[in-house]
DNA sequence: ACCTGAACACCGTTCAAGT
DNA sequence: ACCTGAACACCGTTCAAGT
């Protein structure tokens, strides 16, 4: 809160006419992150996984793009806090793709637990990495293991 | 670390006699807490399905078995200073189905992505919930989640 | 309405000094 | 080897007082 003040030339103090809290600074942040995630139009004879994968993809895509990012993003959604549009974007895919509920909210949860998880940890490593004591280089297994969510769902 | 000490009844600063770092030291408990989690025996014609299910079934329990354990842990295994065990044992599981590298790796840890960020999620809002703000009960569908995971392996 | 200045009650970590 | 006592450099938040 200080290092912010004293970038918008302010105390510290002032913020707190703003926002009630850090966790709801954070929350808007959050927000503001999500609403940043490129939204590539599908093509009309997309199959829903391809439009399921993409949104997927998008979502990390746009959590990556700042430092701590994932952990932001995933502790709002957790806590209620803000970063809920992902979740009902993915659940209205699927309800389209002919889910039923409570199906298509689990489905839905479940993809995000990989997108955030995954992108959580790839922060974490490349964070550890920059601090020295890690340095094997992991290969990338975004695409394949949200391939395994998504036949997963379509399997049921 | 002030409160740790006070509980062991010496001054905050004892501790790092013992460790080098809060980081480390919770690492240590985040592996303690792994030590801890239930380990079912599998009948011997359990299916690979539910052998892993299992595992990842153990792995939560111990996690929500203390206050924060899924963030703990969570954060420890993806800066890689603790917890390592769920992924190799999963692993183990997988290559022993007959999976081949990369995938087992992989599909560990989607899983892992999963049961933490389940268990993260329900940690989460039970304290936001304790707090006041949210009150709704989501019903808890980690079986369903776990089940469409473990299905996308076996479709693979 | 918006902000300042100062304080309150905390943190993790370090380090000379003790035994 | 293990610990104390004190300090250092931080935190988020509050609040009387200003304009």
């Amino acid at each position: 809160m200080r290092a912010l003040g004293a970038e918008l030339g302010v105390q510290q103090s002032a913020l707190y006419h703003h926002v009630a809290s850090k966790q709801e600074l954070l929350g808007l942040v959050a927000d503001a992150i999500l609403e940043r995630a490129p939204r590539r139009p599908a093509r009309a004879d997309a199959s829903w996984q391809t439009r399921v994968r993409r949104r997927c993809e998008d979502v990390r895509a746009a959590v990556l793009a700042y430092p701590d990012g994932a952990d932001l993003v995933l502790s709002m959604w957790a806590f209620g806090l803000g970063g809920g549009a992902p979740e009902d974007e993915l659940r209205a895919l699927l309800l389209e793709a002919g889910l039923e509920e409570p199906a298509a909210s689990t489905a839905s949860r479940t993809l995000l637990h990989f997108v955030y998880g995954h992108a959580y940890a790839q922060q974490a490593h490349d964070h550890a990495a920059r601090l020295g004591a890690v340095v094997d280089h992991s290969p990338d297994d975004f695409g394949a293991g949200l391939a395994l969510v998504v036949a997963g769902i379509a399997s049921r």
